[in-house]
DNA sequence: GAGTTTGAAACT
DNA sequence: CAGTTTCAAACTC
C-alpha cells in the first residue's frame, strides 16, 4: 500500500507545502493576498499590496498633466498622470527607449517627500522618466539626452503606503525607512563602512557592466556609487546605455524593477515573494534563497525543492517525529504538479515506504508480535497520510 | 583571499 | 517554453 492508492471523487492533491490548490481537489483556494483596486477608469486591478515600493503608473495612466509625483500616498498602479500623447518627449524617444512601463522602474519610489528621512538627499536611484520633463524638478537635476529636451532621471519622492501598515517589513532601528529588498536590511543592520546612510552595499560586477539585473545596484534602480565594479556603465556618464538597458529589462519583464516582495493581506507582517524562488539545493534556508534572504516564508508561488522555509505546524513540533522521514516527505511534497495525484511522486512513495520500513525494523528490534508490528506500521502509515493531508491544508491556508 | 556552490537572469 | 549558460553573490575553507 502506498499513498498513491488514495482515490475518490475529490482527489487529494499532494502538493508542496506551499502549493496552490488544484481544482476539484480537496484542497481549498488559498486566501487571496491581493487586493482589488480600481484604476482611473474604474477597471478593477488585482494588485499585490506593497508597503515599501509601490508602483507608480505614471505614463500609461489616463489622466493628464505632467504633475510628476504628487506627495499623497498612492497604491500600486494608482493613476498617476500622463497620456503618452501629452508628453513632448514621446515623439523622439525611440533612440533612447520609450518606457511604457516607466512607472515600474523604481527610480522615484523612495521616501515620501512629506516625511522626514534620508529622502531629502537625492538617492542614487535614477528614474528614466521620459515623461517627467521637469528641468526644475525638486527631485534631481534634469539630464540632457539630446537636443531640445531633457529628462529628469533623478529620484522622485517615495510614493508609498507603507506607513499604512502596522507591520513594517523590516525593523527600522536606524531610522531608515523600510525597504523592500532583502539586501537593504542587511545594510541597515550591519556595521560595514559602506553602510553609512544612503550607501548601499557595493557591487562587484565584472562582466555585466552593471547594466543587467545581475547587478544589485542596477536591479534596485540605483546607479553604482562607491562600488567595486569593473567597466561600470550604471552611472550618469553612460545614461543612454543605461536607458537602453532599462528598456530591455522592462521589455523582457515589465515587473523587473518592481519590488520582489509583496505584502500579504492586512495583518500579516510578512511579505510574499512575488515570483517565488526556485531553490533546489539550499532548502531555502540559506541566503541563496531570495525568500529566506528577505526573511519571509516560502509561499505557493515558490517552486523550490526540498523547501524548509515555511512555518512548522504546531502538530509537527509536538509530534517530534523522526526528522529523516519528515524531510523526505517535505522534499517529496515539493514536487509540484497540477495533475491530481501526480503529486504522489516517486520521492513521496519512497519516503513513505522508508517510514514504514523503519517502523517495521523498529518493531522487529523491539521483538513485537506480528500483529503488534502490523499495528505499528499501520499507525505509521496513518501518520504519513496525516502529513499528506496536513500539507494540503497548509497549502490551502487552512489551520492544521 | 581563493575556490566552490548556488539560483536568478540571460540566452538559445 | 525548457534547457543551458552566464553571472555575481553566498558560502566554505
Ligand atoms: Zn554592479
Ligand atoms: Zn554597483
Ligand atoms: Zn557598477
Ligand atoms: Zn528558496
Ligand atoms: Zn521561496
Ligand atoms: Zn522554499
Amino acid at each position: 500500500m502506498s499513498p498513491s492508492s488514495i482515490k475518490g471523487n475529490h482527489p487529494i492533491v499532494f502538493l508542496s507545502p506551499h502549493d496552490p490548490p488544484v481544482e476539484n481537489s480537496l484542497a481549498v483556494q488559498t486566501p487571496n493576498v491581493c487586493q482589488v483596486l480600481r484604476d482611473a477608469n474604474g477597471r478593477p486591478q488585482v494588485v499585490v499590496m506593497n508597503h515599501c515600493n509601490p508602483l507608480q503608473m505614471i505614463h500609461s495612466m489616463p489622466s493628464g498633466g505632467h504633475s510628476s509625483t504628487s506627495p499623497e500616498p498612492q497604491f500600486y498602479n494608482a493613476p498617476r498622470g500622463n497620456t503618452p500623447e501629452l508628453c513632448p518627449p514621446c515623439g523622439n524617444v525611440e533612440d533612447i527607449g520609450h518606457f511604457d512601463y516607466i512607472s515600474s522602474y523604481p527610480g522615484d519610489q523612495r521616501i515620501p517627500s512629506s516625511l522626514p528621512g534620508p529622502c531629502t538627499v537625492p538617492s542614487q536611484q535614477y528614474m528614466p522618466s521620459g515623461h517627467q520633463v521637469l528641468p526644475s524638478s525638486p527631485y534631481g537635476p534634469a539630464v540632457p539626452v539630446g537636443p531640445g529636451f531633457s529628462y529628469n532621471i533623478m529620484p522622485g519622492p517615495y510614493i508609498s503606503q507603507f506607513h499604512q501598515s502596522p507591520y513594517p517589513l523590516y525593523p527600522d532601528t536606524l531610522g531608515l525607512y523600510a525597504e523592500s529588498q532583502p539586501k537593504m536590511i542587511q545594510r541597515q543592520l550591519s556595521g560595514a563602512h559602506w553602510e553609512s546612510k544612503s550607501q548601499r552595499k557595493p557591487c562587484n560586477c565584472t562582466k555585466s557592466q552593471c547594466l543587467k539585473l545581475y547587478c544589485d545596484c542596477f536591479a534596485n534602480g540605483e546607479v553604482c556609487n562607491n562600488c567595486n565594479c569593473i567597466n561600470c556603465c550604471n552611472n550618469s556618464e553612460h545614461e543612454i546605455e543605461r536607458y537602453k538597458a532599462i528598456k530591455i529589462c522592462l521589455e523582457r519583464n515589465p515587473e523587473a524593477f518592481r519590488p520582489k516582495i509583496g505584502n500579504r493581506k492586512l495583518g500579516d507582517p510578512k511579505g510574499r515573494h512575488n515570483k517565488g524562488c526556485n531553490c533546489k539545493r539550499s532548502g531555502c534556508l540559506k541566503n541563496y534563497c531570495e525568500c529566506y534572504e528577505a526573511k519571509i516564508m516560502c509561499s505557493s508561488t515558490c517552486k523550490c525543492i526540498g523547501c524548509r522555509n515555511y512555518e512548522e505546524s504546531p502538530k509537527r513540533k509536538s509530534m517530534g517525529w523522526a526528522s529523516p522521514c519528515m524531510s523526505s516527505f517535505e522534499e517529496g511534497m515539493d514536487q509540484k504538479t497540477r495533475c491530481p495525484l501526480a503529486c504522489i511522486t516517486l520521492d513521496v512513495v519512497e519516503a513513505t515506504c522508508g517510514c514504514l520500513l523503519a517502523q517495521a525494523e523498529e518493531a522487529e528490534k523491539e521483538g513485537c508480535t506480528l500483529s503488534q508490528a502490523e499495528q505499528m506500521i499501520l499507525e505509521e502509515f496513518g501518520q504519513c497520510l496525516t502529513q499528506i493531508v496536513q500539507s494540503i491544508f497548509k497549502s490551502s491556508g487552512l489551520p492544521v
